[in-house]
DNA sequence: GCCGTTTTCGGCCCGACTGTTTTCAGTCG
């Protein structure tokens, strides 16, 4: 007998399967432990690197942390039906719309339910005209204010995305921390959060100052112009919101505290949870003031971050790695790894000029990056596939390394070096010949084309590439573009592991809305042992900026100075990629 | 639902703010 072949689900189907269980079990009014089990199940699937319905067909899903007997079996149900008994049994009992309600900020699973049942509110539109009919308010445990606070909400839900890019909102963050440091009362302030963990995108700005005169913070920052409205206000702790639609949070505590206070809010929840845990067992309670000795009640203050881990008997630990993956065994064993820093790179292997589709002269390019300290700089214009005609030719290309050569002559204190961002055609040929590939010191090969085929047909482009001795590196090996595309139909192990054999590079494409390999790639890479390059991509000369989002995104991988190629000196960089 | 050099059962991180209540539940991070 066959079985119907079915599409294995992706990380991220899987995921939105765990999580909508998840809500509905909390509407339902299941204990919190379970709704947080299916959460946790719903983070991990879509964190992780390789494929999980794969892992599930292997039988060994209950490797990853936080996954059991129950959540491997709802996999296989779904993976052998379509669906899973338990989530149709409550999509039979409540309508779907009553999980739209608990996105709304200030309502959880407790307030929908009552809305459902004295109501009948099944989704916002029902909501909506219950409250602007005044209806809401008769609830019990509910008035006028929570009505207002409701159509408040649904109104501003309209405007309101969810994450934001990182690089969007680090300058913002930026402007509202210079405007705290101004202030004569605040002794210390930073951004904690996502934002300080640097992941790719963020849902707020989280805010932390040491002070001890809070009263005059509040009233400091209540008022800063960037504020559209403060939409929660206390002695210590407020929460707005910027003309830009992002959430700000502002805490402050005195300054003895600061490090206590720094460490809670940079987070993650996960590594919170996972720390407070560990503590629990050596005897400590850890809160955003102190860590209390249990036994004896005595509170230890910490200033700084490094001594709330050291009181912890552990070593500090980055807020990259801030993730429970594993980053407290590695702390507590020694062997956190040496993440790489922005001043490590060297060099950029990926930068575009005015011969193709950048807006500064080679000349220019190349200045900018002297100016930032680089030592050496690749020109990457694309080849002649790309669209409106910007890309080169193959004489244009030989033409250009003359240019390149001659620019040379003329620029002191920083090594041009020459070079394509081919593109893998549809049908896997290079859009170079090899003869003109041969002589560039430095080929990226990308995709751009052919987005939505099936994995087989990606997987023989990207071989054929890698497979080519011409090319050195693969270019935003993913082709994401973050809140815009998914990536294409890419086996993440498939490609590292024929990276690994090839000798082929994989990029971290820095721009902030590529981070292509993201984090949880780049550490897959890593631990097969593929080197990676950090390039910018750069169009302009500011293009340079982009590399701290790309060393950021390494730094989330446990990426050390070792793994990536442009931290090495010119030398050895020609000598790894065979041009001695 | 998950998990165990305290445990296979009984825990599971901890505190601030709001709104509706007269002492606290719900939500959030």
């Amino acid at each position: 007998m066959t079985r119907p072949e079915r599409r294995l689900p992706t990380n991220r189907e899987l995921a939105d399967l765990f999580q909508t269980i998840a809500d509905y079990l909390a509407f339902d009014g299941a204990t919190v432990y379970r709704v947080l089990a299916y959460e946790k199940a719903a983070e991990t699937f879509r964190e992780h690197a390789l494929s999980v319905a794969e892992m599930a067909r292997q039988g060994n899903l209950r490797s990853l942390p936080g996954i059991g007997e129950t959540t491997e079996k709802k996999v296989a149900e779904y993976l052998e039906t379509g669906t899973v008994g338990l989530l149709e049994t409550l999509r039979a009992r409540y309508p779907e719309g009553v999980l739209e309600l608990m996105r709304l900020p200030g309502v959880g699973p407790k307030k929908a339910r009552k809305l459902w049942e004295a109501l009948g509110v099944a989704d916002l539109a029902t909501l909506e005209v219950a409250a602007e009919e005044g209806r809401v308010r008769d609830v019990p445990g509910m008035g006028v204010r929570t009505e207002q606070n409701l159509l408040a909400a649904m109104a501003a839900r309209e405007r309101r995305s969810g994450r934001q890019l990182l690089g969007v909102v680090e300058p913002q963050a930026w402007a509202l921390v210079e405007a705290l440091r101004s202030h004569q009362a605040i002794e210390a302030t930073d951004y904690a959060g996502s934002l300080r963990r640097r992941r790719s995108t963020v849902r707020d700005i989280d805010l932390v100052v040491a002070s001890r005169d809070p009263a005059s913070v509040m009233a400091f920052f209540s008022a800063r112009p960037e504020l559209a409205s403060v939409e929660q206000q206390g002695p210590t702790k407020l929460a707005a919101r910027t003309h830009t639609e992002l959430a700000v949070d502002l805490r402050v505590v005195p300054p003895e505290s600061y490090g206590n206070l720094l460490q809670h809010f940079t987070g993650s929840a996960d590594h919170n949870v996972a720390l407070r845990g560990y503590a629990q067992r050596l005897g400590f309670k850890v809160s955003e003031y102190n860590v209390e000795e249990t036994a004896t009640g005595r509170r230890i203050v910490c200033r700084t971050e490094a001594q709330v881990y050291d009181t912890l008997g552990l070593p500090f630990i980055p807020p990259e790695l801030r993730e429970d993956r594993g980053e407290l065994e590695a702390a507590r064993e020694g062997r956190l790894p040496q993440l790489i820093e922005l001043s490590d790179l060297r060099g950029d292997l990926h930068v575009h000029s005015d011969w193709s589709d950048g807006r500064a002269t080679i000349q220019a390019m190349a200045l900018a990056a002297r100016e930032r300290g680089l030592e050496y700089v690749c020109f990457c214009d694309h080849s002649r596939s790309l669209g409106m005609g910007k890309g080169l030719e193959p004489e244009q290309v030989l033409e250009q390394t003359e240019v390149i050569r001659h620019a040379q002559g003329e620029v002191e204190g920083i090594a041009l070096l020459t070079g394509s961002e081919v593109d893998i055609l549809a049908d896997g040929r290079i859009d170079l010949p090899d003869e003109v590939l041969a002589r560039l010191d430095f080929v990226t090969a990308s995709i751009h084309s052919g987005f939505s085929q099936p994995e087989e047909q990606i997987m023989k482009r990207l071989a054929a590439a890698m497979e080519n001795p011409n090319i050195h590196a693969i270019g935003h090996p993913t082709g994401r573009l973050l809140g815009r595309r998914d990536p294409y139909h890419v086996d993440v192990r498939g490609l590292v592991e024929l990276a690994a054999k090839t000798g082929t590079i994989l990029e971290i494409n820095a721009a902030y809305h590529r981070l292509d390999l993201s984090a949880t790639n780049a550490r897959l890479a890593r631990d097969h042992g593929v080197r990676l390059a950090i390039n910018s991509d750069a169009h302009s000369p500011a293009g340079y900026d982009l590399l701290r989002f790309g060393v950021g995104e390494a730094r989330r991988g446990w990426v050390e100075a070792g793994d990536v190629v442009n931290t090495l000196p010119l030398k050895e960089l020609r000598s790894l990629l065979g041009h001695p």
